[in-house]
DNA sequence: TGCCTTTGTTAATGCTCTGTTAATACCCAG
DNA sequence: CTGGGTATTAACAGAGCATTAACAAAGGCA
């Protein structure tokens, strides 16, 4: 699980990272409402941890600007004990949960937890491609209104292709796309798994670059 | 907006009345947990707020034993600052929300408005989906105008689909609707009661996503 | 209270779907 | 024609889920 923490305490960031890490989430720790929504635009994460008290922005503006541009992840909102107008503003800006500070740690990771488990497949990111639409958290596809049944590794190498679309992907890469970096297999699992997606896509959907890879849908130039 | 409010300090029971009343709730004021169940089982109330320091029971517990009778409204609890593992096991024992002490009047009354907005629809109204009729308050379902008899945590697994409709949920999601955060059981209790589900309601009522959870109804068409 | 019924959990078993392997057939370039 | 790369297919092992039975616990009733 992939947590954003907008803190600019480095104190209690530190002390956040560190008992977040042992609860085996991945943290990334920006101080400020601007270093958060580069964050944001650049990686995926699954839930944030908005301090309110930030130097560049107020806390509860920047969510609003958030919740506009489309961003529905889970936010757990951290404030100062005297600002009660503010949370009360933070929620109405959609927080979904506010923790007051000082807080115990323990009840931040059952907050936490309570938050990820509530919005865990709500995410409605659907991808489009050549009549393709794909769901990745609902391990949903449907090809021209026709839903097609995936398997998870098959849906992993799908996604692969998605985000690399009209672009060359040796095998070497779909292996490290599927199974991670290092840890792979030892066949032509690859191989399977491409002709499977092939046959319930349509043979036309990826194509050979002999002694390359693999790519998805047609090339840009034919120079 | 029926509110019971569980707190024996008469002062803080006196302003709270007040404030709620101002907001056109109506509320009910019991000192004791043993007046508390009384209320509950004579009237109908929209949302409990819990004191956990009462002289006859302690509140958590009296929570937990709310909650195995099946009353599934929403709960806000107020606790004393130091007491932080309680709190959480209040959470466990299926609190919706609590609030530390001294609190502020206007984020009560935000916490209650969100609470009572996040649980619209899943109380005094009879529920209806696909053929089947569902009253939470008296326990009763009828499906196609036959009454069916499901037990306790069948209702309870049924519910949580129905507030969840068309949405993946995961064994571990159900888990913590059934038993509470955190604390849970070790086997396949959850599959089991699926199964049970199944029987009485039909096998076409719960789908199975395989590798991520299970869904009431069909998946929304993402087109 | 003690018996009996209902309910909840555990555990064992079987079944279906997936992922991987391996063997074989095919294809294109040199 | 030949060899390296790719496609196809079948078989196997394992995971995840369904099903069932047995046991424990809780609640009703006399």
């Amino acid at each position: 699980m992939h947590i954003l923490l907008v803190e600019d305490d480095a104190q209690i960031a530190d002390g956040l990272c560190a008992a977040l890490a042992l609860e085996n989430f991945t943290v990334d720790h920006v101080a400020t409402a601007t270093a958060a929504e580069q964050a944001l635009s650049l990686g995926h994460f699954d839930a944030v941890i908005l301090d309110l008290g930030l130097p560049d922005e107020d806390g509860v503006s920047w969510l609003e600007r958030m919740r506009r541009q489309q961003h529905d992840l889970p936010v757990l909102i951290l404030s100062a004990r005297d600002s009660v107008a503010q949370k009360v503003s933070g929620l109405q800006a959609g927080a979904d949960d506010y923790l007051l500070k000082p807080f115990d740690l323990r009840e931040l990771s059952a907050r936490l937890h309570s938050l990820l488990r509530r919005s865990s497949g709500r995410s409605t990111h659907v991808i489009e491609h050549e009549g393709l639409m794909v769901n990745p958290s609902h391990l949903e596809v449907t090809l021209h209104g026709v839903p097609v049944n995936l398997a998870r590794r098959e849906m992993a190498l799908l996604l692969a292709f998605l985000n690399n679309p009209k672009r060359i992907l040796s095998a070497e890469y779909l292996q490290d796309a599927l199974y991670g970096l290092g840890d792979g297999v030892e066949s032509n699992a690859i191989n399977v798994h491409i002709y499977n997606l092939r046959r319930k896509l349509g043979s036309s959907m990826i194509q050979t670059v002999r002694g390359l890879g693999f790519r998805l849908g047609v090339p840009d130039e034919p120079a």
